[in-house]
Formats: C-alpha cells, sequence, structure tokens
DNA sequence: TATACTATTGTAGTAATTCCAATTTTGAAA
DNA sequence: TTTCAAAATTGGAATTACTACAATAGTATA
C-alpha cells in the first residue's frame, strides 16, 4: 500500500502541510476508521506503531486538519470532540443507548430557515438522537 | 408577580418535580433570559439572591430539567454546555467571531433523509455557524 | 554544512463537570 | 403539631478534556 502513503503525502500537501509521519499516520487512521474517533482513540490506536506520540501532537494535528479542511470537528454530546473525514454533506446521528454515532444522509442546503437576514452562514450541521437499530433490540429483550 | 410564582410552581409539579426554591429560580431565569445561558451565568446571576447556592445544585437543577423535557441542553462547541426553554423547533446559529447564540425558525420535519431505517429518531438538532451582522461590521471597519 | 523554520514532546495548568458524604428541607403520616 | 423517611442542597474533592509553554528534534534551503 504505498499507493496510500503516496495519496496520503499529497492530500496534505494540498492543503499546505507537511507530510510528517505523525501526520500521515493520523490522517490514515481517520480515512481507514471511517468511524468518529475521539482524540483518545487515535492516540491509543497510533502509541503502538510511534511509541513517542504525544497527546499533544494528537491534538495539534487534527486541529491543523481542521482548519486546512481536511477533517471536522463533531460535537454531538458535551463529552470528547470527534473528527470526522467524510466530507460531503451528511448528518451525524448519535445513539442514546450506546453511544456509537452514525452518518447518514442529508441536504440541509434545500431547507429554507428565517431569523438570520444579514448573518454570514459557513456551517451547517444537523444532529439527531435516538435508539440504534442494536439497543432497540436489546431494549424488546428486556422487556420479556 | 405572584402570578409567575404559580405558574413556574405548576410547570414544575406537572413534570413531576418539586418546586423547591432553587428549581423555580432557575427556571425563571431561563424563561426571563431568552438566551442561553450557561450555568456560570446562572450560578452568578441567583447567588446574589440565594447566597447559600452551590454550583452543584445548578447542574442537578438543570439536570432534572433535561430529562423532564422542561429545558434542552445546546452543545454547540465543545466549550460550556447551554440551555434553552423555547421548545418549539428551532435552529442555533453561532457566530464564530463572538460566540453569540442566536435562533433561527427552521423546520428539519419536512426534511427528508436517508441512511437510518430501523433507527427511533427522538430529537433533531441543526446547528450552524459563521458571523453575526456586527462581527461582520467589525471585519469591513478592519479592512479600511 | 549551517541556519532558520516547523513539528513534536512532555509537563504543568485550566476549566467544566461529576462524585460523594454530610446537612438541610420537604411532604406525608401519626 | 410532631415525627420521620425521602428528597434536595451543599461544598469540597476528584476527574477529565483540553491548552499553554518551553525544550528538543526534525526538515528544507542556501
Amino acid at each position: 500500500m504505498d499507493d496510500t502513503l503516496a495519496r496520503l503525502t499529497r492530500e496534505l500537501a494540498e492543503s499546505g502541510l507537511r507530510p510528517s509521519y505523525q501526520r500521515i499516520k493520523v490522517l490514515e487512521y481517520l480515512h481507514e476508521k471511517k468511524g468518529h474517533p475521539t482524540v483518545d482513540d487515535i492516540y491509543h490506536a497510533l502509541a503502538v506503531e510511534i511509541p513517542t506520540l504525544s497527546r499533544t501532537t494528537v491534538y495539534n494535528t487534527l486541529h491543523s486538519f481542521v482548519e486546512a479542511g481536511l477533517a471536522r470537528m463533531v460535537h454531538i454530546d458535551g463529552a470528547e470532540a470527534r473528527y470526522d473525514v467524510t466530507l460531503h454533506p451528511h448528518g451525524h446521528f448519535q445513539c442514546v443507548g450506546c453511544g456509537s454515532i452514525t452518518n447518514f444522509s442529508i441536504n440541509i442546503d434545500v431547507l429554507a430557515f428565517e431569523g438570520l437576514n444579514r448573518f454570514e452562514v459557513r456551517e451547517k450541521d444537523v444532529y439527531f438522537r435516538g435508539l440504534c437499530p442494536n439497543c432497540i433490540g436489546q431494549q424488546d429483550l428486556r422487556r420479556e
């Protein structure tokens, strides 16, 4: 998978970021794990390969990614921030049972809104909350 | 305004919450300040009237309100949680310049979404980010 | 190779929130 | 009204995500 390395390196360079080993690994992890990893997820996963890795580096790296438009920060609850490299517009669903986050397809741009005259809207986020199929199943079992 | 007191007391009772002095005051504050106060805002405002007030009580109270459906928690950024008693559906806009939060009118329920088959959606939140008119003005001034 | 810039690291600090045990208040029963 | 158990409040300690900062290491260019 030298292919991947080349692609990630190019992705960083095109965003004006030096392709350091740490940045490549963080970006690779974000692309592989399509989930919505937290800083801790990333840190623990990469610390195996990069024993000297510092948490601060993960924070710094993710901040650069967000600033460069390579990733988005997801604040769906009051807990840790999560990071997402899926850049086409989509919504986030969080299960109140297990906490898992699922992307879904929604086109927020077609929706009319009022009360923001003379405001400049730059980003739009849609967050849903509820129960995932798995947790609905758990609930049904408990009821019997 | 004994009227108000009676109304707040009833509101709490109907939600199954004992109308303690602290709870009435917190609920009153949330209704008066239509903004999106933080725990600290509420604590400092009420500590004048209730010198013994504890921060923990404000936290506990707000949690009960959210659980009872009297208020909603707003996590528009990674900073402090904010609380909102405007219960009809609406979106939240946060200015990246000054941090202020503005409600706006949007009907998220008419919007189609895909990828959540067999999920049970209970809550929908819409968060926008950008610049408020005031901060757009500031920016123009700086440019001259 | 020298130099200047940039990235990484680790520690210490901050701030929001939760935990928990003691105290106070409340509502209902005697 | 008095009594008593349950619920609410309090304050201090603990937790945790995140930031600040200074020292070190790495990298590109002349």
